[in-house]
RNA sequence: GCCCCCAUCGUCCAGCCAGGUCUAGGACACCGGUCUUUCAAGCCGGUAACGCGGGUUCGAAUCCCGCUGGGGGCACCA
């Protein structure tokens, strides 16, 4: 039996770390056993759910580099895979189950189901439907229609006098107690479905053989294998991940900071480190090792070997790994770091968007000059920001090194110095620097220091000379005035 | 409150299933040192953990029970 297994998105905003980390190892596991990968839209909540919100996670998973065989852009035979697009589904399966006695009408309205809820907390009880729509008389019925109340359809849960088991590919064997469960909702007054009936109709009509989710569904799954049973189909596997935490080790969620997945991309993330780093969370494909190209996780992966713990996300560990892929790149494929940097000199509005060629070809000298500084393509603007805007001093570096007696001088020699048409590049920089100090009896540094604020602004940063070179002789010269009128 | 899950350095993991080879291994972060015009990278070194209590056993990070702690779920959300 061929595997198909599926990521389930629901389109209510962007796809998150903790989605993307699902969906890899669905990805993973669907690419290891050589199965099938479909993407399904979860949009039954049509107040939250929008058009926007779908294309960006399409667009977000296809960015990480993750491909799909079935899903709402590429069809496939199981189809279609957006829910709202599939609602006579639904409802063909929920009237089935309300004719077979396996649900019944419920004419409560969300009101009375409040104040249920709110004596079962006073009772400091757990709170289970009552089950009082459950054998509505005709009249009661026709009572409430001429009310003009609309039924929601509840499941009919049966005593089963066993406990339902969960064989969980990670977690091994789940007992839940059966008296937990309470009828809950399978279809909305307004004729949707809800999440743990719609869920099933197409895990099933998709004939997904694995579910690979996480573990935030584990509760849910002795209702969804209730309603397999009262429907009459065969569950599938399933296998619940871990959930991600934040440094606050709760749930890793969309309100808690940068956790959209398209925030990295803007940051200048690499998305195969962005793959490398999930794959570091819940799993180790092989002991004192990191680097893994995603060929060779694919032939790694097994779902055995996750964790069950849940993992912290750790932005440290990301930004070290991603600066291992930037480095890696720089020496095999240039390009790729300057694509990055360009997305994040656009989003700061540096240069324009598309990059002209000569800001591209700007941009790669750029690169060349920061080289391995760029751990990620925000850092062209960290260390390199003054090769794009008027200098910024910083305030430390300037009372240090432009505040002493002899700055000024200095500065203003080396400018005179540097003036002219001769010949420019970083030999000739170095030259004239370093023959300043000689000659002044001073130490190069004394000399370099300054001249790096006076440049940049920052005691940090790339090569004094290949910076030089970098900013020509125009801005070289005007800047070293401008620090020495300062330095005055 | 009820149900379920989880538990090794600050963080991510290895070790656990098949107890001894664990004075617990790797990585990130952190702290030194080295290189250097600074920073980054690199290299060398260091700090740092088996949550607690009971068992079982000659022997427990590893097996069992309890506790504690953390997390997730208890919707006409997904």
């Amino acid at each position: 039996m061929t595997v198909r297994t599926r990521y389930a998105g629901s389109p209510t905003g962007y796809l998150h770390i903790g989605g993307a980390w699902n969906t890899f190892f669905v990805w993973l596991f669907a690419r290891h056993n050589r199965g099938t990968m479909i993407l399904r839209m979860e949009d039954t909540d049509r107040t939250r759910s929008t058009q926007e919100f779908e294309q960006a996670i399409l667009e977000d998973i296809r960015w990480l580099g993750l491909d799909w065989d079935e899903g709402p852009d590429v069809g496939g035979s199981s189809g279609p895979y957006r829910q709202t697009e599939r609602f006579d589904l639904y409802t063909k399966f929920a009237r089935e189950l309300l004719q077979r006695g396996a649900a019944y009408e419920c004419f409560c309205t969300p009101e009375e189901l409040e104040a249920e809820r709110r004596r079962a907390r006073e009772r400091r009880a757990p709170y289970r439907y009552s089950g009082r729509c459950r054998n509505l008389s005709a009249g009661e019925r026709e009572r409430f229609l001429a009310e003009g109340r609309k039924p929601a359809i509840r499941v009919h849960i049966k005593d089963f006098g066993h406990s339902i088991v969960v064989d969980d590919l990670v977690r091994g064997r789940v007992e839940f107690s059966p008296e937990h469960l309470d009828d809950y909702i399978i279809v909305r007054s307004d004729g949707s479905p809800l999440y743990n009936f719609a869920n099933i109709v197409d895990d099933h009509l998709m004939t997904i053989t694995h579910v690979i989710r996480g573990a935030e569904h584990l509760s849910n799954t002795p209702k969804q294998l209730v309603m397999y049973e009262a429907l009459g189909w065969p569950p599938p596997q399933f296998a619940h991940l871990p959930v991600i935490l934040g440094t606050d080790r709760k749930k890793l969620s969309k309100r808690s900071g940068d956790t959209a997945v398209r925030d990295y991309r803007r940051q200048g993330y690499l998305p195969e480190a962005l793959l490398n780093f999930f794959a570091l969370m819940g799993w180790y494909p092989e002991e004192d090792r990191e680097i893994y190209t995603v060929q060779e996780l694919v032939e790694k992966f097994r779902v055995a070997d996750l964790g069950k713990a849940s993992p912290v996300f750790d932005p440290a560990k990301l930004n070290w790994l991603n600066g291992v892929y930037m480095r890696q790149a720089l020496g095999t494929a240039p390009g790729r770091v300057v694509e990055v940097c360009l997305v994040v000199l656009a989003a700061h509005g540096v240069i324009s968007e598309p990059a002209s060629t000569e800001q591209r070809a700007y941009v790669e000298q750029v690169v060349r000059v920061l080289g391995d500084r760029l751990k990620v393509g925000g850092d062209i603007l960290t260390y390199g920001d003054f090769f794009f805007t008027d200098v910024t001093y910083d305030p430390a570096a300037e009372q240090k090194y432009l505040r002493q007696p002899q700055v000024s001088g200095l500065l203003r020699t080396l400018a005179d110095r540097l003036e002219g048409d001769g010949a420019w590049g970083r030999e000739t920089a170095e030259t004239v620097v370093r023959g300043l100090a000689e000659e002044q009896g001073i130490h190069s540094r004394e000399i370099i220091h300054p001249v790096r604020v006076a440049l940049t602004g920052k005691t940090a940063g790339p090569g004094l000379f290949e910076l030089m070179e970098l900013l020509g002789r125009q801005r070289v010269v005007a800047r070293l005035r401008a620090a020495a009128a300062r330095a005055a």
